[in-house]
DNA sequence: ATCCGGTATG
DNA sequence: CATACCGGAT
């Protein structure tokens, strides 16, 4: 009889395991704030890219305390560049919970009702931090799991399949008896060996026990279905800075679209271009304005075209500024989506 | 240029 | 139950 797969993932483990910032050496005791704090930064986001997010966050707010008594605003500074701000809203927000609450609540249930922990994080902290048999079901494991059974449906429909199979992944007694490991050791294996386009099936623990790998065909595996094309807007943004190097700015609604970043002044978004002449109704000031070029800005469902025009005399004055929503603020202090860098960088900002 | 994905929301 | 949110990888 074929060894367990779980046994065999458990042994790899011992040997193969990442140290990474937020995870406790073999015979520590876990963190929970660390490990709340790494999975909300690892939802949508690469282990490289979070480290040094993750080691800013830890340094300015070394307890979930720190981060509760955090102004707003400081948080999505330090979180500006890593994407999804409704994570760093649903963060300080959650922060204030735990805070009140006065520790991370064990409970896979006490901790899906918390801001921005959802079905996958809430078994991951359970899991990892608080060593409970959850397997917390994310893209990696529903991949290792449609390779190791060889389930050739294609996503999104083969879902509810995956997650049914994933979940009895754990039931081996070895598998029981260290939780917090299992699920670590799922994500490791995901990210090292079993990943999406080529895969290290010839190093992999659980090659025995894989059908995929028998079959030969685990790259190609989960398969998906198809998808629909995206439609394109166009907006026109206005960029001043004034001789300290502060830019105009406004910050976005709460919510929505980019919400509570900044961004340079402009038209709305839509889908058809606008006029020089239309545009400038959106403008600062009056007149001045020299078209600096295009930025492009791919979104899930549109593809954002943005004019940057930019004042043309150094010797403007500030005065003459009509903006009710605007106002200069250092880069420093600003939260910048990607798009408006690429705006306030265009032709050396 | 296209693909990818947890959570919140409608 | 479908869709929006984002930057990174490929």
């Amino acid at each position: 009889m074929k060894p367990d797969t779980a046994s065999l993932l458990l042994a790899w483990y011992d040997q193969n395991r990442r140290v990474l910032p937020w995870r406790a050496l073999p015979g520590q005791t876990p963190d929970p704030y660390g490990v709340w704090l790494s999975e909300i930064m690892l939802q949508q986001t690469v282990v490289a890219t979070v480290i040094p997010y993750y080691q800013r966050f830890l340094a300015a707010y070394p307890t979930v305390h720190d981060l509760a008594q955090a102004p707003l605003n400081e948080v999505l500074q330090l979180w500006a560049g890593l994407g999804y701000y409704a994570r760093a809203r649903n963060l300080h927000a959650c922060a204030q919970k735990v805070s009140k609450i006065g520790f991370f609540p064990s409970d896979v249930n006490e901790l899906l009702e918390l801001p921005g922990i959802g079905a996958y994080t809430s078994r991951a902290i359970a899991s990892i931090a608080f060593n409970q048999p959850f397997v917390p079901i994310d893209g990696n494991v529903e991949r290792l799991i449609a390779r190791l059974r060889g389930i050739e449906d294609p996503l999104p429909a083969s879902r509810a399949l995956l997650h049914q199979e994933a979940s009895k992944l754990n039931n081996s007694a070895i598998a029981q008896e260290r939780p917090s490991d299992f699920a670590q050791a799922l994500f490791d294996l995901g990210a090292t060996i079993c990943t999406p386009r080529n895969p290290s099936c010839l190093l992999c623990p659980c090659q025995t026990n894989c059908e995929a790998f028998k079959a030969g065909n685990a790259k190609d595996l989960p398969k998906r279905s198809p998808k629909p094309q995206r439609p394109t807007r166009y907006g026109v943004v206005f960029r001043v800075i004034n001789p300290n190097g502060d830019i105009l700015l406004r910050t976005r609604p709460p919510q929505g679209l980019l919400g509570g970043t900044d961004e340079l002044p402009g038209t709305p978004w839509r889908e058809k271009p606008w006029t020089e002449k239309e545009a400038l109704e959106f403008a600062p000031i009056t007149k001045n304005w020299q078209k600096l070029g295009e930025i492009k800005h791919i979104f899930t469902h549109f593809i954002l075209i943005l004019t940057v025009y930019e004042m043309t005399s150094n010797l403007y004055d500030i005065r003459d500024i009509k903006c009710f929503d605007s106002s200069f603020k250092p880069p420093k202090a600003s939260a910048l989506s990607s798009a408006m860098k690429k705006c306030i960088i265009l032709a050396q900002g």
